[in-house]
DNA sequence: CTAAAAATCGAAAACGTTTTAGTGTTAAAA
DNA sequence: TTTTAACACTAAAACGTTTTCGATTTTTAG
């Protein structure tokens, strides 16, 4: 029950291996006729080319790596869906890999792709990673790098994510815009430019709206958790009264600290106005219902492999690589955990 | 900046390509000095094996296949990190794809990953799927199979799941212990195994507490989405106003149908009890917190993984490979959406 | 010191495909 | 008629390993 091969089809009509080859990949130098009986032939003993064997003369596997912090994470889980579907769509299979935010093993998983000779690899950072000496070898040995949300300025590639500064803008503007005066942000962790760049449109808008910045009021969160949400939230009440809106990071922390809120008998938002980030489906089924700021990750999935792709293509034919960024558009949706304007 | 090969290490050496072959693989015949020269030049050359080359000769591809119905689901995205990760310790990549509950999908998907000379396939079946003859044509073609949580009984493979009819057992019991009279239970697609099973439970758990079972408070859920149990909750309050206890499928249809008995103004759990099912994290959080019945999932994976891996290696080894079946514990945890004992 | 045994190495085949560089045959152009 | 050009096909090399089967050398035993 072997798997049939060129040298089968090539003996059963009696013509050469080369020909059946050329045959089943059309080209110009075979005729009609034996393009017919090639394809017949191949279909009646089903033959299937041994992928193996194309791997290694074509030294391309038509699979990529996507490596993430972590898949189980709305978010990322979305991601990797966009990832595949295009892939397959397009004949290529895709490897996944979690980092689970480390850099050690961030690094230890862009090489074993490489050695496993993935076409490309797509790779969301780890939030600790800030060397990225592995990602420039990568390049070096010919494995081209798309980035996606998690990104490093520095590092010369295409990337495609959300414009984070104007997002947060926004959600900072809409509490502002209903009535809060003192507002805090709990922003992500140290290195990651998300984090970084909200907080950056936080402070833009605060100041664009003629209100002080404290450092005081920014509170950091390590880990994007649903107890770090708690934690922060409990300091953030024995410190400072006076708060009547929060921007949070990210969803999850949001949903951590509104529970704490809730728990000190506060009213959301009527005491304080709560805005989150990234549009968890979890945010629309708690009570209150979560005002947040919707992130493409299905898209951003499938525009990250279209990139990749194209990089691919274009290293095939010998044509020059360029890179761009793209910004792909958010979206404030707002929910219950903000007063009305 | 190619890779360096065997050849080069032989080359450079002054020894021949087998023997430098061997070096590496710790052949027996080979001197414990040249072990030595050819691991260091190794070392020095920066030499990584082609995994084509490695591929197409052992006839493997250290990679497996993972067909599951949706990746954007706590459980399965779970399920994904525990393959990911234990294959990860075993040297094994995974290529992760979905059905999107689609049987013509599976099928596609079995093909694909035979012609992509997996080395084996973990597989949780759509819903619609009642026909196998793609799984065991997999099995002709000497690709191991082995499934999980959504299974096929019929099919002669191993597998890992939960016992539903245990669980649901339980779910329905405490319902029972906790006072309620009038229980429906929102029940999973048709041919769901999982589905079958828990409506199993559920009647059995009645029978033994002289409770009727009634056809009509049985509910079919098509799709596990919110507003599916949204909707049948509408229809459920409309029809029978002496409901007091519910058993659903799944979280997320509980989640549904909550938002719709709020909405009615009714309370849970004391005017209605809501018992879930997966555990979702979801459901801690949302407001009451839901009762339900967690299933490991993370483990799932890994034991999926595992299983797959000792068929492997059984084949390889031309022992006799068996299958076996494997219940995993499941566990009530109780919350908000129940009354106290 | 010789024969047998063990240790060490290498030539070559094989895995199944793609592609280069032809060869021969036929049709069109001179 | 000869020369070109177009057409249809193929032998052989190449991709980089692993493994079989001998060959050669060294060691051990008698």
């Amino acid at each position: 029950m072997s798997r049939t091969t060129l040298q089968q089809i090539a003996l059963s009509l009696d013509i050469s291996v080369t020909t059946v080859s050329k045959a089943l990949n059309s080209y110009p130098d075979v005729s009609k006729k034996t393009i017919e009986r090639v394809k017949e032939a191949a279909e009646r003993l089903n033959y299937k080319p041994n992928s193996f064997a194309v791997n290694l003369r074509t030294q391309q596997s038509k699979t990529i790596g996507l490596i993430i912090p972590e898949i189980v994470h709305q978010f990322f889980s979305n991601i990797v869906k966009g990832v595949t579907d295009e892939a397959e769509k397009n004949g290529y299979v895709v490897i996944v890999m979690q980092t689970n935010q480390k850099f050690n093993r961030e690094k230890e998983t862009v090489e074993f792709l490489i050695n496993k000779q993935v076409d490309g690899i797509l790779i969301a950072l780890s939030d600790e990673t800030v060397d990225y000496e592995h990602l420039l070898r990568s390049q070096n040995l010919d494995t081209p790098i798309v980035m996606f949300d998690k990104i490093a300025n520095t590092v010369a590639c295409s990337k495609v994510l959300i414009d984070d500064v104007k997002a947060a803008y926004e959600a900072t503007e809409h509490l502002i815009k209903t009535g809060c005066k003192e507002l805090v942000h709990f922003r992500g962790p140290l290195h990651s430019q998300n984090a970084i760049d909200r907080l950056e449109g936080y402070k833009i808008a605060l100041l664009d709206y003629d209100l002080p910045f404290k450092e005081e009021n920014v509170y950091l969160c390590e880990e994007m958790s649903f107890d770090m949400g708690r934690e922060q939230a409990r300091k953030m009440l024995d410190e400072n009264a006076k708060v009547d809106g929060m921007f949070i990071n990210t969803d999850l922390v949001a949903v951590g600290a509104m529970a704490e809120i809730k728990d000190r008998g506060l009213k959301i938002p009527e005491d304080i106005s709560v805005i989150g980030f990234s549009n968890w489906f979890l945010s629309s089924v708690i009570t209150p219902s979560l005002t947040t700021v919707a992130q493409p990750s299905f898209s951003m999935g499938k525009i990250s492999f279209n990139m990749l792709l194209s990089e691919l293509t274009n290293k095939r034919n010998n044509t020059k690589v360029t890179h761009e960024t793209i910004h792909l558009p958010t979206e404030l949706i707002v929910r219950d955990s903000t007063l009305p304007l």
